[in-house]
DNA sequence: CTTAGCTATGGTAACGATATCAATCGATCC
DNA sequence: GGATCGATTGATATCGTTACCATAGCTAAG
């Protein structure tokens, strides 16, 4: 008699090492009501025994809930995006839904054809970090199949999705006036272009403290990262130089900070500079960088709950609870813009894990 | 109520939208060749019309290759890891293969159930690096189905599997060698103790680097994290006080920094440090850190690589090519390992986008 | 006692793609 | 001419699970 090659045990197997029918098992897999506690508990029993595990393949084929989302991340390098990732899959983990992660590339091809393989895999919901407006049509023809969909960090409008973002525009806002509380009157916007709204907010809470503060905008906001350093040296060697920077993201902050070590530009004596995106080095750099947190963890949390909430209502025609979340931006206040060292007040011997971090540097001697 | 959601067409429907039968469809979408040419395509513009994708689940469910491979990572919000899942990611989708990647949080029962999972799903190979020995077992029970398996920057042995690591203990050495031409003598290893290969191959570089120097090896090796600070305080107080650390990976580097911030303790001048593991912000900190570097996204290339092989080759009973790879590090020398800032040589304007990023930083005027 | 209404169970048919085997059709070869 | 071969194609069984319906036993109501 032929053996089987994959071992794996099927229901097929339990029941008949159990002396039930299939559907039997299957039920105590599904945790089903319909069988009785003797019953119920020598299978599970046997399912232990063998080690049963319900083949996720042919569960799928049935047309059930996959018990996987899929997550679309632009970069994974980008540590905004992993932390992002990381807090979604460890959320879903514990609602027993898998992560199927895919990271993009800002590719738009990419991210076209991660839709389709998602498209193919009977995914239970979706939550993307979306790279480019193509996506939109993939993503309605997605949802006209009832599959549910999150955005994060950025959005596009045109379709029936769920949205988690952050107050871009306030976070700007309290960045740009506290530059201005320093007294700076020529503050730059530094970053690269984009399609995409957050950047967007930012850029026109930037406008709109500047004008507020009876200031004129100034922007280096070019086409490609990499493009920034000529725009930007320009402006700081011409004539209206800008006194402070204020950057768009973490990417720019640190390609920014690097050609400012290179030019052997002093922050903040001969530049003051906010990034907006405050990330887990930036206590410890030369100078600690004041930022604009963005509650990275939550907002993958907050996504991944929105979804689940809604895959679990058996896929409605809207998200669930509330179809949008605007997360609150916090301004970490370090040196970058200029405030002084606060010199240290607690006792010695006490180390407060506080987020103001400059506060422990003691007043050298 | 939960209507059918996929509409999705199949093989039947291309197959009758064409008037041939589905094994036609299907050696055409499989790329067979013993269809004639007129055939396929009639059939690939019917299936270019409907916009069939073939059911992954169904596929899985036949068992054939599932054209995803898994990825178990510790943290994802550890740079390194996330730059290795970034790496395999790109090189497995290039290869037409998907990443099912999961994080297990260094928890042994996580990791567990996510091997059970991945079971489940007719995974066609796993990527792992590994958190707990207890994994074997469970390794060893999916290798035994024939499932190709390969370590990334730890192992464990026991297992018929592929193995990728770097030069743990030449790394080490030349981080050693180095503190000691810089005259130090009494130079501290910190970090936690663990299971892993990677880990205790730092730890016997180093003793046998200060062995070779004719110097005696001193260890702050705790349980955890957060326990270092305690025993580094206390060394740093006691009698024979080291000037000079060596931090086993990037974790535990940027935990000292923030203590020797804290603590207002001086670098390099009153205590040298060089870490392994090398990060994107290490050249911007306030001391730029010298570090032994690990090539984290050729890891993961390799180690895809060796799995893609391994898997095309349809599961021989070992890796394909060769079982194990080692790559080389590299010291990268900054200022924290007591260096002197380098004038710069090259003329204004040029800047190359060399590794050795101090040499940009002027002299001060 | 019968009928309805339970509960607990099992049989069987899908889901969609593919391996296997068989069938068809020319065309070639002795 | 008949046999053989190759290329092309299709019918059917199968993978493991669950939906649907059927069955059996058993209680409560009429």
């Amino acid at each position: 008699m032929p053996r089987k090659l994959s071992n794996n045990p099927t229901v097929a197997d339990v029941a008949r090492a159990c002396g039930v029918g299939t559907m039997t098992v299957s039920r105590v897999v599904n945790g089903g009501k319909l069988v009785s506690a003797t019953t119920a508990a020598r299978v599970r029993e046997v399912i232990a025994k063998l080690g049963y595990e319900p083949n996720e393949a042919a569960r799928m084929l049935k047309g059930q809930a996959s018990r996987t989302i899929g997550l679309i991340v632009p970069d994974l390098a980008d540590p905004f995006f992993s932390t992002c990732a990381h807090a979604i899959q460890q959320m879903a983990a514990k609602h027993g839904y898998m992560t199927l992660l895919l990271a993009s590339e800002r590719d738009r091809e990419r991210e076209a054809k991660e839709l389709m393989i998602m498209k193919s895999r009977n995914i239970a919901g979706i939550l993307i970090v979306p790279s480019d407006a193509s996506c939109v049509s993939q993503l309605q023809s997605l949802r006209a199949k009832g599959v549910p969909i999150v955005m994060l960090d950025r959005t596009f409008p045109g379709l029936n999705a769920g949205e988690v973002m952050v107050e871009n525009d306030e976070g700007t806002r309290k960045a740009v006036n506290h530059l201005v509380d320093h007294g700076h009157r020529a503050i730059l916007c530094v970053g690269y272009d984009s399609q995409f709204n957050s950047i967007s907010q930012r850029i026109t809470g930037y406008e709109r403290a500047m004008n507020d503060a009876g200031l004129e905008p100034q922007f280096v906001v070019v086409g490609e990262d990499s493009a920034i350093r000529p725009s930007l040296m320009n402006r700081l060697r011409g004539a209206k130089r800008p006194t402070a920077l204020f950057t768009l993201n973490n990417v720019t902050t640190t390609h920014v900070l690097h050609i400012l070590q290179r030019e052997n530009i002093q922050v903040p004596e001969e530049i003051a500079i906010i990034g907006f995106d405050d990330f887990e080095l930036a206590s410890l750099l030369a100078v600690p960088l004041t930022a604009v947190r963005q509650p990275a963890a939550e907002l993958g949390r907050s996504a991944t709950r929105m979804l689940l909430e809604w895959v679990r209502s058996g896929g409605h025609d809207g998200p669930a609870v509330s179809s949008r979340v605007v997360l609150p931006t916090e301004l970490i206040i370090r040196r970058s813009c200029g405030c002084q060292r606060i010199p240290k007040i607690a006792a010695a011997g006490r180390h407060s894990r506080s987020n103001a971090d400059s506060i422990h540097k003691r007043r050298s001697h």
